[in-house]
DNA sequence: GGACAAGATGCGAAAGATTTTCAGTTTTCC
DNA sequence: GGAAAACTGAAAATCTTTCGCATCTTGTCC
């Protein structure tokens, strides 16, 4: 149930937060930007504001609810948290997307850190093409 | 000289042009975000609007001349294409980046794509973490 | 069940980054 | 040198995201 996640995130058990929850887990997509929520809210009727759902997002992301991406088109992405880092390969035309785990990149990637003594935090990999259905249409 | 990789770009050869092509090959950064290039056009006293350093910018990428990159930091950065394509390693604190370059990942990626059916266009790897200097301070 | 404080929400305004518009200017090409 | 095409600065417009604040809810205590 939400209302479990949400209350062990910290946070109180309000509409918004159920419904905003309900639908990152409900809707097909795995990747939704703040607007694509908004939208799905007002299909339903429900009295959200914008700035809510980027409040409600934010926190969830701080509560490792959700994890925000930059793919490279302005808005952010939000993704329900699977526990699993990933990472993810974007159609440039329909916007697609696809995630993968590689653990020999995984390895490289701290390889590489560690020999510039840097000390990861996070890391984003994104390959940018055009998907199978995509590649037919010009 | 300038005036002819611009003219190679197919792009007129205009002051703001090469006032700011100049800028990206001598300032010392290799990222600068259009701010950037604007503070430094203003410090040298050049009439040049910032409507004008994104227009070129983004003439420029479509040229090839220079590559644009999204970093979580809300703004995007531009960088000389120097050729090679590279990855990167950007530290959360001071904003520093460091280029690498691994055969090893590149390799996986275009597997990974091809496993997917998707044809890769672009990718973007970027690693972040705290530079050697910042992991002391707290 | 009712009162309260802390925390949430909605709305409009604001901010930050980037793009577009538009009228005037500069380049290119012959 | 002159016309057409391309370019430019400034201001206005977009777009995404955040803020300010008055109002409403939730969780808790009696």
């Amino acid at each position: 149930m939400e209302n479990e996640q949400i209350k062990q995130a910290g946070l109180k058990v309000t509409a918004p937060r159920v419904k905003i929850l309900s639908i990152l887990e409900r809707s097909g997509k795995r990747h939704m930007s703040a607007e694509d929520v908004y939208k799905e809210l007002l299909s339903q009727d429900e009295e959200i504001g914008l700035a809510t759902v980027y409040r409600v997002l934010t926190q969830f992301e701080g509560a490792g609810l959700v994890c925000r991406r930059h793919f490279e088109s302005g808005q952010s992405v939000f993704e329900l948290n699977s526990g699993e880092h990933h990472d993810h390969l974007v159609c440039i035309k329909c916007g697609a997307v696809v995630e993968f785990l590689d653990p020999t990149i995984e390895t490289r990637q701290k390889r590489i850190a560690a020999e510039h003594h840097f000390k990861i935090e996070d890391h984003s990999l994104v390959v940018y093409g055009l998907c199978p259905e995509c590649q037919g249409k010009r």
